[in-house]
DNA sequence: AGAGGTACCTGGCAGC
DNA sequence: TGCTGCCAGGTACCTC
C-alpha cells in the first residue's frame, strides 16, 4: 500500500502526538506479521519516552533512549492515532498506548508489515544496512544512478524499485516517474544516458514531493493517521490508466507486467 | 554478481 | 448467492 509519500505522510501525522510522550503499555493482539513481533518489545517500550519519529526509506523508526522500534507497513498497513473508546477491528494487531491516553494503532490486513526492536543504532540493522540513498536527499543524483547502472541489464523500472538502488520508489511512482522522464520502463538500466538519469532523478524528487504535499495516494484503503485518504491519485498520469489516452499525445496508455507487477506507460512518449 | 521467480496474507472484485 | 480466480501500494530470500 504505502510508498514513500504515504509513509512520510504517516510519519508527519503521528509524530506530534507521540514525540516526547512516554509509552505506558504495548498490546500485541496478533504478533504474526512478516516476522513475529518480538515478545520483548512490550517490556522494552513500556515506560520509555519516544524521542523522535524517524524514517529510512519506507521504514518508520520510533526512537527511544533504550533502542528503536523498526516499523514497516508492508502492502496494507496503516497507523492511526486513536483513543481508548475506538473499537478494535479485526486487523488492529498492535496498540502502543501513551501517557496522554492516545494510542498508536497498527492495522494491517495482509500482515506483510514489520515491527521489530533493536538496541543498536537502527542504520546498522540488517534490514536498513544496505539500503540505497534517500530519493529526497543529497546523494540521489543522476550521476549516482548513471554510475550505479553501468553494465546492468535489468529493466529500468525494476532498477529504480530496488531498495538497494534507491529507497522509497514503489510501483505507482515508478510508472509515474518514468512517464515524466520519457523513459520506456523496459529499457535496460545500463543503456540510459547520464542526461536521462539527471532528468529521472529530478522527476522522482518532484513526484514524491508533490505526492507528500497532497497527503499521499489513496487507491483502495490508504488512510493517514487521521483516517483520511490522500489525494495524489487525482494527479496520476499513467498508473491505473491502461487504455486511456495519454494526456500529452492521446496515444492509449499501455499496461504490461514486469516481474508480476503492473506497469503503465505511453508507448509514444516513452522510449 | 546479477537476474528473475517465489513466498508471505487477506480482501475485493469480475465472471460464471 | 455462491464459487473460483485474479489482482493489490513490498521486499527478503531463493535459485540459476
Amino acid at each position: 500500500m504505502p510508498e514513500l509519500p504515504e509513509v512520510e505522510t504517516t510519519r508527519r501525522g503521528i509524530a506530534p502526538h507521540i514525540t516526547n510522550r512516554t509509552v505506558t503499555k504495548v498490546t500485541v493482539r496478533d504478533p504474526r506479521l512478516r516476522w513475529p513481533v518480538p515478545r520483548r518489545l512490550s517490556q522494552e517500550l513500556a515506560g520509555v519516552k519516544i524521542t523522535a519519529v524517524g524514517r529510512r526509506g519506507k521504514y518508520l523508526l520510533l526512537e527511544t533512549e533504550n533502542g528503536t522500534a523498526i516499523l514497516h507497513l508492508g502492502m496494507s498497513g496503516s497507523l492511526r492515532i486513536v483513543d481508548s473508546k475506538q473499537p478494535v477491528g479485526k486487523h488492529d494487531h498492535v496498540d502502543i498506548v501513551f501517557d496522554n491516553n492516545r494510542i498508536l494503532r497498527l492495522t494491517d490486513p495482509r500482515r506483510f508489515g514489520t515491527l521489530l526492536w533493536t538496541r543498536r543504532p537502527p542504520k546498522q540493522h540488517k534490514l536498513l544496512r544496505d539500503l540505497g540513498p534517500e530519493p529526497l536527499g543529497p546523494d540521489f543524483t543522476g550521476a549516482y544512478l548513471h554510475a550505479r547502472s553501468r553494465g546492468r541489464k535489468v529493466a529500468i523500472k525494476n532498477f529504480i524499485m530496488n531498495g538497494h538502488t534507491v529507497v522509497g520508489i514503489g510501483n505507482i511512482y515508478a510508472s509515474e516517474a518514468l512517464y515524466m522522464a520519457g523513459i520506456h520502463p523496459k529499457r535496460a538500466a545500463g543503456r540510459i544516458s547520464r542526461k536521462k538519469y539527471q532528468l529521472l532523478a529530478e522527476v522522482v524528487r518532484e513526484v514524491l514531493n508533490d505526492a507528500i504535499a497532497m497527503g499521499g495516494t489513496s487507491l483502495r484503503d490508504f488512510v493517514n493517521s487521521d483516517g483520511k485518504p490522500g489525494y495524489f491519485r487525482l494527479e496520476l498520469n499513467v498508473y491505473g490508466k491502461g487504455g486511456e489516452p495519454c494526456i500529452s499525445c492521446r496515444t492509449l496508455i499501455r499496461e504490461i507486467r514486469q516481474g508480476q507487477r503492473a506497469t503503465f506507460y505511453c508507448p509514444e512518449c516513452q522510449r
